[in-house]
DNA sequence: TTGCTCCTCACGTCACGTGAGGTGGC
DNA sequence: TTGCTCCTCACGTCACGTGAGGTGGC
């Protein structure tokens, strides 16, 4: 009796190894499908039956499965073929790296445009693209550290003083446009004075930093006023800007506005 | 001229797209497929002809993908249903948080694994699955801060000391099993010697703290000695260890020896 | 006979990659 | 006529979820 209980081989049907093991029915058939976990027995009538050693082998799958392996991999490493598991670990290691830092990519990106979001008056889908438009245009002229040192300077700055920036902003295009369009010449006081509000509200924003002026420079010249400035400078005005600031006496190429 | 320049609508074809973007054709066709980005025009003999319009969309789907969002949440952005876009962006910043905190968690495991079968004197896949059995029943039955003080302290042993003790341990399992075979009494003074020795090694394994030595307890309760101890103790050597640290006078149930 | 468990297809998921086989414009 | 670009199927990816329709044992 003790011998043939000994003997008795205990088997499990698939709806008592899924209670058992949290997994579903469909998983273990799919485990069967392709060859993880093939059980050793069927009853007549077709119904899986599973042995000790099956279970035991589902165990070493989802432990397996716990360092994120792919299903393909987990049965490399049970069947003992692929050598050492070192290797394999080693990669997966390095691929969830990868998959890390772009996660925490995304992250970064979205905590910035969700801030934006929350400090523009309309939330609407076009904000979002437009703002999206000039994180893309600014990480692409911009390098990381001078993005950093300009959102530390936005940060200590305050909502408010960025705020009032971009209003002057607003009225020195305002002013300077109707000049252009009055046909002022752009060394006459009126103008001259505006080209040197414009260059402070520049100064700024750069913060007087050398590589910060280079870069907006940059991304004008190959955008053009337009693009870079969102629509806010014509090519026209740029070039009234350009024109007034050279009969200022500042003969280096003048400097098109900053994107508030 | 100037009038007819203005006029001509500047058309891209899918390949000219495709190289200005990055994106591959194929990508396109499934834009176009999915009705996200279906061109404006056809050629008589059907090739795509992307409008102006459909460039400065395709610049906008390219901008939400930075986000990571999915091309059907792109979808319902660019078409303005679904309301406030900031609902959406931050369902996937929380399930990128889900993500990534997934991902931190598989490479904790798998560096803890790499580390484990650096020292391992066989790197197998045997030896990895014993080391993940383990570190499931270890999670299983220690709280996170008592993994923590556990790895600490092994950390602050050396893997030296480690390995003296695993050493200890072998030898007096063996010693005790050899007493046990004889059928020594278990009140006697050199069984009773091994079990003080036993009471050292089980103190040393949990540092004095009497929250790792209930865990430890319930694990073995639970999971028998055979299990827990990972085959090195049976069931009957436990049982005779129990009876000499009762006949040593502790009336306290007694402990099975700590997983090296 | 009625539940319950089990079975085998087979489609869908997500954003395309990768051929296969064929046509159109220089 | 020869490249090059374009076209439309259509299968494959990964680990199953989710029915559909049917059978077997208490």
């Amino acid at each position: 009796m003790a011998m043939a209980e000994a003997m008795a081989e205990k088997v499990w049907r698939i709806g008592d190894l899924a209670r058992q093991t949290g997994l579903t029915v469909r998983a273990l058939h799919h485990y069967d499908e392709i060859g993880l976990l093939v059980p050793t027995g069927r009853t007549a009538s077709g119904h899986r039956l599973y042995s000790e050693t099956d279970v035991r082998k589902l165990y070493h799958i989802m432990a397996l499965r716990q360092l994120g392996l792919a299903l393909g991999d987990i049965g490399s490493v049970l069947a003992g073929n692929g050598s050492e598991p070192r290797a394999l670990l080693r990669r997966q290691l390095a691929a969830l790296e990868r998959q890390g830092s772009l996660i925490d990519d995304l992250r970064n990106r979205l905590t910035v445009i969700l801030d934006a979001l929350d400090k523009a008056c309309e939330p609407s889908a076009k904000t979002l693209v437009t703002t999206l438009e000039v994180m893309t245009r600014m990480e692409k002229f911009y390098t990381p550290e001078q993005l950093a040192q300009l959102s530390e300077r936005r940060r200590k700055l305050g909502d408010e003083a960025i705020a009032d920036a971009e209003q002057q902003w607003a009225e020195l295009i305002a002013g300077l446009d109707a000049e252009h369009k009055r046909g002022t010449d752009p060394s006459k006081p009126r103008v001259q004075e505006l080209a040197r509000r414009w260059k402070e509200l520049i100064e700024a924003f750069t913060g007087g930093d050398e590589g910060i002026r280079r870069s907006l420079q940059t991304m004008y010249e190959q955008e053009g006023p337009e693009q870079a400035s969102r629509g806010t400078v014509s090519s026209e005005l740029a070039d009234y800007a350009r024109r007034a600031h050279e009969a200022g006496g500042a003969n280096r190429r003048s400097q098109p506005p900053a994107a508030p």
